[in-house]
DNA sequence: AATTTTACTTGACAATTGTCAATAAATTAT
DNA sequence: ATAATTTATTGACAATTGTCAAGTAAAATT
């Protein structure tokens, strides 16, 4: 999970310092549902933290739409390619529900990480925890059956499962709607 | 690919008394081929540059050895769940030939991090780009074919199939040797 | 070099998951 | 509320990949 920001106010509360830096660039937004937040061939200039709702990065391979990652409350989305990169996207950010987020932009974000060899060290960690969670991730796709991928979500993330249709979830555990279906029923 | 720190020599030649900082907490190191760098179960206080041979990353699921990392030279490897977390590792390392590596300690890192905000940068940006190669893998595990899986690891590490056993490389790509033996066999 | 061990290949068959089609249910638009 | 559209479920069948077993090849050990 990256409910790394909400982990690390303390970083924050100590330094009120710093937190005032860190609100200064960050802009709360609103998207409606079904809204497409960034479209695949755009460079994605901003990284967002969710404050309510719930958003997927997708793509497309074969016609065929691909989630390959769900952010809800307290955790950051961006379409990471383009991002770090600074390249042209594959990915596209979609809405699943009206979202609230905070809305930072990379120029900002790098200011503030020259600005702070607190924010360097900040950002480091940042990426350390998100690299964990998807050599996780790595690890259940790799060699866990349909089955078991559906439970180790449905453990990890079980939200999703009220508030995301079926055909994401399928498509993020790499398997059709209908195998979904039957591992569902039982 | 993380030849990244050969990209990044420049950082070092500009920086004279930076690489002398670098230099002075990294360690020449040899292991025989066979060799277990690390245990699982184990701490995994070191990251490794390979600068002769090559290792990889495993764990066991079930009885079943299954690699999830390779690195030759120019890249790096380590128990990437311990050496972040400093927690017990799940993962073995093992040398495949004779190896010669660059050790650095995880504590001699922080200290060269803390030191030095151009390595703290530094930093961030290795994990940036070791997590961008992370996103393709799994893009690659989502959704191609066995068959796929195979072809695009002959294009982006051609040199594993002239030096690596087809079982290992088979775990890796989440097929029995059976499988990648059949795939190969046209 | 010979022996032992380990790895690779091939075949027959089984299991898992996907595809296609039809229907039911749910959501969205009118 | 009703109609239209999208999504989810279910069945029949096909394709991909895995399992098990046997034999061959290669590598490691003596």
């Amino acid at each position: 999970m990256d409910t790394f920001f909400e982990q690390n106010t303390s970083f924050f509360l100590d330094n009120p310092k710093l937190a005032e830096d860190f609100q200064k660039i960050v802009s709360v937004t609103k998207f409606p549902k079904h809204f497409i937040i960034h479209e695949s061939g755009k460079v994605c200039d901003d990284l967002y933290i969710i404050t309510s709702g719930i958003a997927r990065v997708f793509y497309y391979r074969e016609d065929k739409n691909i989630t390959c990652h769900f952010a809800a409350e307290q955790e950051s989305i961006t379409a990471i390619d383009s991002f770090i990169q600074r390249k042209k996207s594959k990915y596209y950010i979609e809405a699943l529900e009206d979202l609230e987020v905070l809305k930072i932009s990379h120029s900002d974000l790098e200011k503030l990480f020259t600005s702070s060899p607190k924010f360097e060290h900040f950002g480091r960690l940042f990426l350390q925890q998100i690299y964990i969670d998807l050599v996780e991730r790595l690890d259940d796709l790799q060699l866990k059956t349909a089955k078991e991928r559906y439970e180790t979500l449905l453990e990890k993330k079980p939200y999703l499962f009220q508030r995301v249709a079926s055909k994401h979830i399928a498509s993020y555990l790499n398997i059709t709607p209908e195998t979904l279906s039957r591992i569902r029923g039982k």
